[in-house]
DNA sequence: AACTAGGCT
DNA sequence: GTATAAGCCTAGTTG
């Protein structure tokens, strides 16, 4: 919504192609635009999802998310409190004063001052030792290493969060925050959000909990959720045609508990909690093209181990890695890969002689045709949400669009059409792209956001 | 501006 | 010998 020349301009442009006002004449970059998309082969993505949705992101913009301003004042002083007695101590034990928010002064004191013994902790890119959580873990036998953890994630979600969040609802007279929404600020197709960025608001610590309960529905409304559930794998499923995926997500049976099966060799009902964790990495690590060592890393087993449960993972589902086998060779090929919808994406750097910038490229290769499909649906999907609840009159009124995190939806949505209105937005969602199996929908409502 | 760190899907 | 999983945004320190 704010001086994005790119975005602000394809708005202007959608405005007026969707809504055609003689009066004002068409922005003169429509040309430009137009002729870079058709030597691009964009046309399709830019009529079908791009220029449909500009309109629709500047009204989740205008509308805001309401935050309450009284909890995130309380919130912002309790964290200050405890941050000041975690820092105290800290001191305390580290016998020096210094600033704990400078890895290099922190480096300083951990493994120069108290000598915390430096095996396996890596080197920064400028020679001090990492203090990076990962780090901190390979040390935490010492007693200052776990207060420094509960400080960092104290900091991080005070100063990145509550602190510019309390300043912003304080601007608005409805304490409703605006974020700005870049839909062209990816190279995969996702959306992006920034000033503030609403995309990456925590979630999983105690802290972030407590955060999210400050973000509420306005008297009258409840705030609705909803997630499309594992849709990558499903679009990895289908674009890979791999029958054994496929016949999982037809039967709507738990895929990380299937995969879990499949490498372990054991019945479904005999899956552990551990074996289930193991295979929802790997899964993820697939869609990603991670290799061997970074499996292992995450699942502290050995290289071999991780290399064991790749292989049986490709045997199990071979199309999946004919597949990418297939991407790879083709991105080579062109210098750029495309997903089902012809959204593209140039590596031409896939061919480097350098190794690591060839992997990477590959792993980005393998990444973008998945990533990229989940989001053009979920964008589909707001433009045929936003025409189904134009028609009910409804948008913006009774129903009102917040946010995309890339795989959910965030709605507010009038008490007295609260269920016929899930539905609705359920039903759209879940027929929004049609894959070789099913799209799946979860939905959650509730007063504020840590309720979902 | 580069670097380190860490929040999310 | 070293790093090694995709895509983002933001805060604080350092030089």
């Amino acid at each position: 919504m704010k001086d994005d020349t790119l975005e602000s301009q394809k708005i202007e442009i959608a405005k007026w192609l969707l809504n055609p006002d003689k009066q004002q004449k068409l922005p003169d970059e429509w040309n430009q635009l137009k002729e870079r998309l058709k030597k691009e082969g964009l046309e399709k993505i830019f009529h079908e999802i791009e220029l449909p949705l500009a309109p629709i992101l500047e009204e989740m913009e205008k509308i805001g998310i309401k935050v309450d301003l009284e909890i995130l004042e309380r919130l912002s002083k309790k964290m200050a409190k405890e941050l000041d007695a975690l820092v105290k101590i800290i001191y305390k034990k580290a016998g020096a004063v210094f600033n704990l928010n400078s890895p290099k002064q922190l480096s300083e004191i951990l493994f120069e001052k108290l000598k915390i013994d430096t095996a396996g902790v890596p080197k920064t890119k400028t020679g001090i030792r990492s203090t990076d959580a990962a780090a901190l873990e390979k040390i935490k036998n010492h007693p200052i290493v776990d207060l420094i953890l509960q400080y960092r994630e104290l900091f991080k979600i005070r100063s990145t969060y509550v602190e510019p969040l309390k300043k912003l609802a304080g601007l608005d007279a409805k304490h409703r925050i605006h974020t700005q929404f870049l839909q062209t600020g990816t190279v995969t197709g996702r959306l992006a959000s920034q000033n503030p960025n609403l995309q990456n608001i925590p979630i999983l610590s105690k802290w972030g909990t407590e955060l999210r309960k400050a973000f509420v529905a306005e008297s009258g409304y409840t705030l609705a959720s909803f997630d499309y559930s594992q849709i990558e794998l499903r679009v990895l499923a289908s674009v890979a045609g791999d029958p054994k995926m496929i016949e999982a997500f037809q039967n709507d049976l738990d895929i990380h508990i299937l995969t879990a099966s499949q490498v372990f060799n054991v019945d479904t009902k005999e899956v552990s909690k551990d074996q289930r964790r193991f295979a929802k990495t790997l899964n993820f690590g697939i869609i990603y093209g991670m290799g061997p060592d970074a499996f292992a890393r995450n699942t502290g087993l050995t290289r071999e181990e991780a290399e064991n449960f790749i292989s049986e993972y490709f045997n199990d589902f071979l199309e999946v890695k004919r597949w990418q086998e297939k991407i790879i060779d083709k991105t080579r090929r062109l210098g750029y890969v495309e997903n089902l919808n012809g959204r593209k994406r140039w590596l031409p750097e896939i061919i480097s002689m350098n190794q690591r910038i060839a992997r990477e490229a590959e792993r980005a290769a393998i990444n973008m045709p998945i990533q990229g499909l989940a989001a053009d649906i979920i964008k589909l999907a707001m433009i045929k949400i936003a025409r189904k609840l134009k028609e009910k009159n409804w948008w913006n009124d009774k129903t009102r669009l917040l946010l995309s995190i890339h795989d959910e939806l965030l709605f507010e949505i009038s008490n007295d059409i609260l269920k016929e209105a899930i539905a609705l937005i359920k039903n759209e969602m879940e027929s929004a792209y049609k894959l070789a199996i099913p799209l799946k929908v979860e939905a959650a409502y509730g007063e504020n956001w840590a309720e979902l």
